[in-house]
DNA sequence: ATGTTCTTTGCGGGTTCCCGCAAAAGCCGG
DNA sequence: CCGGCTTTTGCGGGAACCCGCAAAGAACAT
C-alpha cells in the first residue's frame, strides 16, 4: 500500500507522515507533495496510492486537485484533512465525490487517535469516515432547516460574483422574475431585513443584495475558496458565451 | 525575560516553543495560550512578557487580542505570526499598533532562521521586523499605486456590510453624493466594468456594488476576519444610533 | 378528467443605484 | 484679495432592483 500526502504546511506534513507510519504498518511507501498541482502529478505516477489531502492550499486548492484526480481515477480513496467544517468546504467536497467512492473528512483539531482510526477505516476497510462536526454542517445543509437547496445556492454564488439579475437569468436559463423569486427566498433564509437605526423617523434599510453575500460569508456558507472556484467557472462561461 | 505564545494549533505552538527556547536562551519562562481570550488573561497575569501571536484564531482573533493587550499595556512587544500577507490582515495590524511600539510580522512559511532572527530582533533589540512580503503589501496599500486611501477603504467595508448609500452617508457624516463619488473611485480602482458576453446584441453588466466586494475579497483586500470585525463595529454603531 | 399544490412567468410601481453636469465650498501660492 | 486647484454637494434621469399580485404550467393523487 502506498500513501500520498498532499499538504503545504511542512509541520502538518511531517505530522501526517508519522501518523500514517504509525497507523498503517502495512504501508510500503509514503510520498509527500507540497501543493495541489504537485499532488496531481504524483498521483498520476503512483496510480494505486491512497491520498491524504489538505483543503486549504495556495495556489491550487485541495478540492481542485481532488477533482482532477478523481476524474482520472474515480476509485481513488481520499481522506480530506481540513482546519474548518465550513459549509462551503463540505459542499465543495460532496459536489465532486464520484458515486461509490470512499472518502473521509477529518478536522485538524481532531485527536491523533481519531486521525489514525480514520486512516485505517478508509484505506483498509474502504469505508467512509466523516467527522462528527462535518456531519453536522452536512445535515444543516441538506436538511430543510435553514438549509439551502442547490438551486438557491447557485444563485447565491451568482450574486456574490456580482452578476446582474438579467445575467443570472441568461446563465441559468430562467426568467428574470424566477431569479428574483429565488433571491427573495435567499433573503428570507439569511434573515437580512434588519433595519439600521435612524435619527430621523423613517428607517433606512440594508442593500439586500450585498447584505446577503456577507451574511453568507459570515455564516460560512461562502468562503474565499468557493468564490475563487466560482469566479473561474464564471470566466469560462463568459468565454463560451462570446465564442 | 518571559515569552507568551498565543496560537491555537498545537503543532505550531510546540514548534514556536522550541524555536523560542533555541533563539532566546536568556528567556526564563515560556507560557502557552491556545486562544485569543486565554492570551489576554495570561498577558494580564504576566505583565512583562513579550508575546508571539497567531492571527487566525477561532473564536477570538489575534488582532482583537492584541488590541486589548495593547490598550492595557501599550509598550508590549508583539510578534505576529501568520499564514498570509493579505492586505486585510496587514491593514488590521497597522491600524491597532500604538505609537512607538515595537512589533513584528513574519509568515509561517518563513524559515526557522528568519523566525529566530525576528525573535531576537524584536524581543532583545526592540526593533521592528516586518517580513519582506508583508512590506510588499504594505507598500502596495499605502503607496498610491492602485492602493486605497483610508476613506475609500472605509466605504468599501461599508458596502461589503450591505449598507445602503443613505446609511453610509449617515454613518460617515457625508452627503449622499459624496458617498457615491467614493464608490465610483472604488469601482475604478477595482476595475469592475468588464461586461459579460451576451447572445443578444446588447451587453449586460455586472452589479457594480456586489462585484466590487467580491473583487476586493479575491484580491485579498478583504477577508473573513476583517468582515467579522467590521460587522461587530456596525452592530455597536446601530446600538448607539437608537440610544 | 378534475382538483390541489407548488413552481414559474409576466406586469407594474416604488425604491435604490449609477453617474454626467454644474454650482458651491475649501485650499494655496501670489 | 484674487485666480487656480481639488473636493464636496445638489439635481436629474436612466437603469437595476425589490416585491405584491395574479395568471399560466407542471406534478401528482383521486
Amino acid at each position: 500500500m502506498k500513501v500520498l500526502i498532499v499538504e503545504d504546511d511542512p509541520l502538518h506534513r511531517s505530522y501526517l507522515h508519522e501518523s500514517v507510519n504509525a497507523a498503517l504498518p502495512e504501508c510500503s511507501a509514503v510520498i509527500e507533495a507540497a501543493s495541489g498541482g504537485e499532488g496531481e502529478v504524483l498521483a498520476r505516477q503512483h496510480d494505486k496510492a491512497h491520498i491524504v489531502m489538505d483543503l486549504q492550499m495556495q495556489p491550487r486548492t485541495g478540492i481542485e486537485a481532488a477533482r482532477t484526480i478523481w476524474r482520472e481515477r474515480p476509485g481513488t480513496r481520499i481522506l480530506f484533512w481540513s482546519n474548518y467544517a465550513d459549509e462551503a468546504y463540505v459542499r465543495g467536497v460532496s459536489r465532486i465525490v464520484p458515486d461509490g467512492a470512499a472518502y473521509g473528512y477529518v478536522l485538524k483539531s481532531a485527536s491523533e487517535e481519531r486521525l489514525k482510526l480514520a486512516l485505517r477505516s478508509i484505506f483498509v476497510e474502504n469505508q467512509c469516515v466523516i467527522d462528527r462536526e462535518v456531519r453536522g454542517t452536512q445535515a444543516m445543509s441538506f436538511g430543510q432547516t435553514g438549509g439551502f437547496t442547490d438551486a438557491e445556492y447557485e444563485i447565491l454564488v451568482d450574486i456574490a460574483l456580482g452578476l446582474t439579475d438579467r445575467a443570472i437569468a441568461d446563465r441559468r436559463r430562467m426568467s428574470l422574475r424566477s431569479v428574483q423569486n429565488r433571491l427573495q427566498q435567499i433573503y428570507d433564509k439569511l434573515d437580512v431585513y434588519q433595519a439600521t437605526g435612524q435619527t430621523t423617523g423613517s428607517e433606512s434599510q440594508f442593500n439586500l443584495r450585498s447584505r446577503a453575500v456577507t451574511t453568507a460569508i459570515l455564516r460560512k456558507l461562502l468562503n474565499y475558496g468557493a468564490l475563487e472556484r466560482a469566479e473561474a467557472e464564471l470566466q469560462d462561461w463568459i468565454g463560451g458565451q462570446k465564442h
